[in-house]
DNA sequence: TGCAATTAAAGGTACTACCATTTATGCTAG
DNA sequence: CTAGCATAAATGGTAGTACCTTTAATTGCA
């Protein structure tokens, strides 16, 4: 790992140039320890021969059997933290341990594409309407009484903070309804992308609720109608409800941009 | 940034108790020195000071203004790396520069999710299915000359690949294709989604390919007959010829697997 | 026996020194 | 005067050391 100069670049003037020519000599990008040891780390996971739970040697022993220094490794480290791969725990019996799941780094991605203007709010709003409404059919099909049952009892809970005027949490609510909903698909990439749509669009909600009070005063007679709909399973009944309550919101949304 | 122990957290001793009482003490939890600076760095951005193509000061600079060791300020710059966010250069007039956008960042989490167990071969080939369907939608009525001449010119190539029997050349133009087609929505959200579950995805056709052979010995029609439905804007015959390809492209994965 | 103090393990941070790469500058040869 | 090469400087990449902070196990005293 140590030698970074490769003498292998160095050695054109030892060979004629008719040879080099055959060659084609792409651009070795010599890659920096903590991306191999990224790689490494990966590869594992990928492979089965780490498992969530499973814990790293610590920061020292790992470095010295990688021949790399801490730093090196802790940038790795630090890499496979924010990709949700691993996670850090410190004090003794601590270290690294295999994550059960990025769970949530989805959201900052589409976060950080919004602010370095990669994507648009009408893009987001208009990817979400639609996948809502693959999310609405599915759950349809596939919700199950529980699922019902957790998204009746969200929606008794979003009466309540409405009632007490507790708008800002009646957002989190919302943030909540969506996901269950998500989840009534059993489908857990729908889920994630779902949860990153809404987590980002729910900011902007956050920010016109807390300016200007209730801005959906009859949340909580849609939210039952839908769920009546979906229970019944009558899909166009409740994709139409979806529509037209998401229609209304990101107007509201582009009205705050 | 230098005092980790706060002192507040020792002046219990000098209140009495029952003021004590009266506070929360909600846990605040130690925030690392790495998450502060890309917390910083993150606001910046979002707040449009810092804008793609940005230079960031050099680490040894940056560290001091920010009183952290350069160790802290690398973690967090490897994080902001990671992310998509920044993009380190070497050298002299090298840097830390704002990057035009965190493309590819999501194939990333996608890959680890699956790689981790959080989402299956299944749940994959599913929400690809659903959200295609979204994206010929889209397409069906966005699609500019220039789009369906791009798909043209990609399906020629493709056709060249069958001929020349470069299979793994040629499930490369399959990837571009589905990378066209989304492009065509106009919808960078969508173009992302699809690209992430359409990456993955062909790692399974690869391996298969690599494998056995051309397992799709009429794609160049099939792919002809689908640009014919998306130039004549014809929707649902476009949607069913997509459909149906996905099906048999996706029974093929879940032989692998 | 039970609680408190000690200790050890492990991540978090700072600092230093040096290596590697890239660009600019300047010097020398033709 | 120009072309090309050598040197220097800026800057990220890496190694190593020392120390702090947190956490949990252990020990010891009452």
């Amino acid at each position: 790992m140590k030698p970074r100069s490769d003498p292998m670049t160095k050695r054109s003037d030892l060979m004629p140039e008719s040879t080099v020519a055959v060659l084609t000599f792409e651009p070795i990008q010599t890659r920096r320890a903590f991306e191999e040891i990224c790689h490494i780390i990966r590869e594992q996971v990928a492979a089965g021969a780490l498992k969530p739970g499973d814990k790293l040697p610590a920061e020292r022993d790992l470095a010295k059997q990688l021949g790399v220094g801490r730093n090196a490794l802790r940038e790795a480290l630090r890499s496979l933290e924010i990709a949700g791969i691993v996670r850090l725990k410190k004090g003794v019996k601590g270290g690294a341990f295999i994550h059960d799941g990025p769970s949530g780094r989805m959201n900052q991605v589409v976060q950080d594409m919004f602010a370095l203007g990669s994507i648009s709010l009408a893009e987001l709003t208009e990817t979400r309407m639609h996948i809502q409404d693959v999310v609405v059919r599915l759950a349809c099909v596939r919700a199950t009484a529980v699922d019902c049952q957790a998204i009746a009892a969200n929606i008794d809970r979003t009466e309540l903070m409405t009632r007490t005027e507790r708008f800002l949490d009646r957002v989190e609510c919302s943030r909540e309804f969506y996901h269950l909903l998500a989840a009534a698909t059993h489908n857990e990439v729908l889920v994630t992308m779902v949860t990153s749509l809404t987590e980002i669009l729910m900011k902007f909600v956050y920010a016109r609720v807390a300016a200007g009070g209730d801005p959906q005063p009859n949340l909580i007679a849609k939210r039952r109608k839908f769920l009546a709909a979906l229970r019944e399973r009558k899909v166009e009944v409740a994709c139409r409800l979806m529509r037209t309550h998401l229609e209304s919101v990101h107007r509201l949304l582009e009205e705050v941009a």
